[in-house]
DNA sequence: CGATAAATTAAACACATGTTTAAAATTGGT
DNA sequence: ACCAATTTTAAACATGTGTTTAATTTATCG
């Protein structure tokens, strides 16, 4: 037997690197079953649409990685004081036990959600929140317990922020790795852009509240 | 006659307001066309090809917005002292100039420059950098005046970061207010969204560097 | 007016997409 | 080894896409 993975993984393999790299709807199942020297029908065959081979390439990362931010920031709220950076620091470890499920893990889910939110209208958006819904709540929490100065509105488009700038940075990481490669000589790894993003989101959110300009 | 604006006009404000809010690729002629009461045929007439289209889209409002944010910049170049926070301010007037262009024409050009940074591949993001290469550098090179603390480098991701912040509030905005209206009954507006980002990105932009967790 | 150019139109084109079908191949259990 | 269930396969399907064509209408101007 020359493939020892399942034609469902190899589907689900080629699928993710795929849409994170062109997004959902820019990427073809004809690309994912050719990568994955697969039967073009067996997509529909094992998932039943192209809709649904989406949900289950996130929920295979979403169930692994929800459960462990969650874990996380329980642990962080029994602490007497709490920081934004402490916060956004649950995330590190969380990220990286992706590597188990793909060697670039950490990035092709950031991308993953980036995609999620920002292409279909609501549809996976929604999905997440109801999914794990007690985990955003949680996150928000604690962040409003980190910046009490601010209003739980404030916090909410604040979080938002920092989700744009995090799923921006690593959808469009090649072009900019590429760029940075060439004027300042330097190779920066996806692990080396959430050290470079933590405390910028850190620093963004902590920032004062302004009325006017 | 009924249409006081030229077809090639109304083409061009049917397709940035679909452009704006579902991104190029998913947008189709037919989609416009409709939207602008005019003949399918007659973008390819006017334009040559939906790419071409999508560039003019995009240079109408860059040709607008980009030299008025460049005069700001040379103004504030003179200053003996520079802020991250006044770098920032002087995007405030040229997008607001906008509107002269679309009442929503602030939102909408950030919206594209969202879109067109993250869905073709490199394409539009070249064609922009150097057309307006020259504004891009000297909006680097007063942040890294402003930020003396910081390498070039840092500042060069630091400026991505708050791109994504930007265009990821802009493009999923429409979601967002619906869903701060129904959490905290506040209705914000495409302005209130870049009020409350300005003090976020400039926080994350003077945050200090730091090398490890 | 009448002729020349410009613009609009309906139709077709060539191609890519997700999905379905029905036959063939493979597998698993007794 | 056999049969039944599962899986794989090639082909077709229906639909949507950007683009082109050729005919018609509208505008321009001597």
């Amino acid at each position: 037997m020359a493939a020892r993975t399942s034609t469902k993984d190899k589907i689900l393999n080629a699928a993710e690197a795929l849409f994170a790299e062109h997004g959902f709807e820019q990427t073809s199942l004809r690309q994912i079953t050719a990568d994955a020297n697969v039967n073009l029908a067996s997509v529909n065959y094992h998932f039943g649409s192209k809709k649904a081979l989406i949900q289950a390439v996130i929920a295979r990362y979403s169930s692994l990685f929800m459960p462990a931010l969650d874990a996380k920031l329980k642990q962080l709220q029994s602490h007497p004081q709490i920081s934004t950076r402490e916060v956004f620091d649950c995330f590190r470890e969380p990220l990286r036990e992706l590597v188990h499920i793909n060697k670039r893990g950490p990035a092709i889910y950031l991308s993953l959600l980036g995609y999620a939110y920002a292409e279909i209208q609501g549809h996976l958006r929604r999905f997440t929140m109801q999914e794990y819904g007690d985990v955003i709540l949680r996150l928000v929490t604690l962040l409003h317990a980190a910046n009490p100065q601010l209003t739980a509105e404030d916090v909410f488009w604040r979080l938002h922020f920092v989700l744009g700038a995090t799923v921006f940075a690593q959808v469009s990481s090649q072009a900019l790795q590429e760029i940075a490669k060439a004027d300042f000589n330097s190779d920066v790894s996806a692990e080396d852009i959430i050290d470079k993003l933590i405390p910028f989101i850190a620093g963004g959110l902590d920032a004062p509240h302004e009325n006017e300009i």
